[in-house]
DNA sequence: ACTTAATTATATCGCTTTGATATATTTCAT
DNA sequence: ATGAAATATATCAAAGCGATATAATTAAGT
């Protein structure tokens, strides 16, 4: 997903905002960093690339002794070009989890390792549940709610898991230690 | 993940293999495809970095009228080398998804096309779960075990949450379009 | 009251990754 | 026999990532 669609996105739900705001919602706490990334390298000249199009404007706000606050706010151009964008066929979702890929090899691990691995991520993903059942669902529109439910139940699964089947890993981890030995 | 550890996995699971063959294990059919993901571009010079930093073995086999195939292999110095990287804390799982970013936006979109998107990807989920378990568990190490069936628990989850929630979403966005009318 | 840490805010830069493309042969299906 | 798909390596521009620099302001701890 291309980085100026993703700005287009944010200032089309949530208004006027800086470039260090968007980078809140993409990768913070917002509303889309459950399915989006992007860091500064990317959103600055994103931004740049907009407002050159014209599908942005920026009003810089003067500031004494530090740069100018931007702040950035969509007009109908790039209403229409956000919409452009999500007519066409997304691409594939993508998950990469180097934690997978350390269990994969959990027996080349030490069973302590796992076991903290495993500890690690459930607290993760009981806060990344905690963090998305945060959001009311009724001040949203219905496509937020949609997507936050989905989230919620990807992650509720995930979480199931990792607590249901844990010990079945470490179990079997701490057994081939001892073949070793 | 760094693609020269991606690499050395697939080598250290699989034995020897070319780029190509690591390419479809990280990218198609493979185990490892569900979670981890990476083209030519970026395997083969993390391969020639292994060789030359002497983590793998290359054995060039000349074939008349074509580059050279080259067969690689890890060996003790990679195994270790594997391990230390599999030892440090694993980066946060990434999750990214254009389906999602489009349908947070649903109600700026027609009907028809919400109802597209979802089927899309219902019938990917699927193919995703039925590809998932394919794999016989019986001759997996229980870290491979483990980690099919977590990635088969969250597919699972999606499919169902998209299966039972479709309708809802739709049938707002088709009161949307009347309001409109 | 004083200092430390976190937050706000923009910007750059090297490195890695991505995605597409080029090339050329063999194998499989029609 | 002809076209399509698979095998196999390689390169390149464009994009993105992560870390870092800068600097003021605000919140928190003692």
């Amino acid at each position: 997903m291309d980085v100026k669609t993703l700005c287009l996105g944010v200032l089309s739900a949530q208004g006027e905002a800086t470039g260090y705001e968007i980078r809140k919602v993409l990768k913070e706490e917002g509303a889309f960093s459950h399915f989006v990334d992007a860091g500064y390298g990317s959103i600055y000249p994103a931004l740049s690339k907009l407002s050159d199009a014209g599908l942005v404007s920026c009003e810089a706000q003067e500031q004494a002794k530090r740069p100018d606050k931007k702040v950035y706010q969509i007009n109908s151009a790039g209403r229409m070009a956000l919409l452009d964008a999500l007519l066409e066929p997304p691409a594939a979702d993508k998950f990469r989890s180097a934690f997978l890929f350390a269990l994969f090899f959990g027996d080349l691990l030490p069973a302590r390792h796992v076991d903290r691995l495993i500890d690690q991520r459930i607290s993760w993903y009981r806060d990344a549940l905690a963090r998305i059942n945060e959001f009311d669902g009724s001040d949203q529109s219905s496509g937020a709610y949609f997507v936050q439910g989905f989230g919620g139940a990807v992650y509720k699964a995930a979480l199931d898991y990792l607590e249901t089947n844990k010990h079945v890993l470490i179990a079997e981890s701490l057994r081939a230690e001892k073949d070793v030995a």
